[in-house]
DNA sequence: AAGGAATGCAACCGCCATAAA
DNA sequence: GTTTATGGCGGTTGCATTCCT
């Protein structure tokens, strides 16, 4: 038995709003409110509307404030930082950026912020390739796609494999999900943008309270957001912007933030690891044999840390302290086991 | 100039969570 | 405890506009 349907679909308008439309439904939220219920407002004020049509228009385009197109870098950043962190939760997202709609960040990135990145990563992997021929050529090694001797830089976090060059077209299978995207912007060492540290306060400086959107949002996740008081200690720390995500079995990620190396607030990680982004088809990015190098943890189930990307993701390639970090890893998630992939 | 392809964006759909009955 | 109604969200679609050949 289906549920019943939240209005007439027979007796209600669809398509784009008439400017009148607009008006009447301004008019009158701004006067009176919505009533608290969406769905009877539509009949109060004569639109042959569905009350979640009302709503969306509302949130999406005649709330004010709201800013349409022109994202900034620093945006920009933010977008591609939390969308490493949580995945495609657009509501969270834009939370911190404010005048922004979810729809608006969502449209953003599936329509330019996907394409920037991939043309990016082609860039670096093109880079990649020839800076290791060269060298290849040096040592005399016939052949660049196998390393002349296992004495990189850490012996314990191999290179990750080099990728083909991947076309630049609209048919590109491999990132047509987001867990492939979220795994190449921890590639690119999570940050977009070359030059741009990521700063969140200078877009938001009430970060992350923009509370008029997400007060109740951080009061359902039963948040504290005074809490946060770290949050400013946290914006302050250069050295980490990205969080760590767990990789579990099932497919799901959950998040856990390295103390002291995270700029989210506090509460954040609970928000989002209570509900964790959906992440499949990984291994296409460093290959089966590193995705079975694998890092157990127990958040209550046996759960899989994919190595190479927690590689990535904490240990920059040129990381002079990676095993320190691997300690304080270890420190504060008592339960993880490393097993280090051996030497390739 | 015309037609097809690509792009951008508003709006819809369907699912899930939760409050209310 | 169960059912129902609503809000909220992410994914997807469809259309208008722009770009390219």
């Amino acid at each position: 038995m289906g549920r019943a349907p939240c209005c007439d679909k027979a007796n209600v308008k669809k398509g784009p709003w008439s400017p009148e439309e607009d008006a009447k439904l301004k008019s009158y939220i701004e006067q009176d409110g919505t009533g608290g219920n969406w769905i009877a407002l539509p009949q109060k004020i004569g639109l042959k509307r569905c009350g979640k049509s009302c709503r969306l228009r509302w949130l999406n385009y005649l709330r004010p404030n709201i800013k349409h197109g022109g994202f900034s870098e620093e945006e920009d950043n933010i977008i591609c930082s939390l969308y490493i962190s949580i995945g495609s939760r657009w509501s969270i997202i834009a939370a911190q950026l404010p005048g922004r709609t979810d729809n608006d960040i969502k449209n953003y990135w599936n329509t330019r912020l996907k394409k920037k990145l991939l043309g990016k990563q082609r860039k670096e992997q093109q880079a990649r390739r020839s800076s290791g021929l060269k060298q290849e050529m040096k040592r005399g090694n016939g052949n660049p796609m196998v390393p002349a001797d296992n004495n990189n830089q850490n012996p314990y976090w191999p290179e990750l494999p080099v990728l083909d060059p991947i076309p630049y077209s609209n048919q590109e299978p491999h990132f047509n999900d987001h867990a492939s995207i979220r795994k190449l912007l921890i590639k690119l060492g999570g940050r977009f943008s070359d030059d741009d540290q990521v700063n969140y306060k200078a877009i938001n400086p009430q970060f992350p309270l923009d509370v008029s959107y997400t007060q109740q949002l951080y009061d359902d996740q039963s948040i504290n957001i005074s809490s946060s008081a770290s949050m400013e200690e946290a914006l302050n720390n250069t050295d980490a912007q990205f969080a760590q995500t767990q990789y579990n079995k099932d497919g799901t990620a959950g998040l856990q933030l390295l103390q002291g190396q995270s700029s989210f607030p506090a509460g954040f990680e609970q928000m989002v690891s209570s509900n964790p982004p959906r992440l499949d088809g990984l291994e296409f990015l460093l290959g089966e044999d590193v995705v079975s190098n694998r890092i157990r943890t127990s958040y209550g189930t046996e759960s899989m840390i994919d190595c190479g990307e927690m590689t990535s993701l904490i240990c920059p390639p040129d990381a002079s302290n990676c095993e320190g970090i691997q300690q304080r890893l270890l420190q504060e998630c008592p339960y993880v086991e490393l097993r280090y992939p051996g030497p390739l």
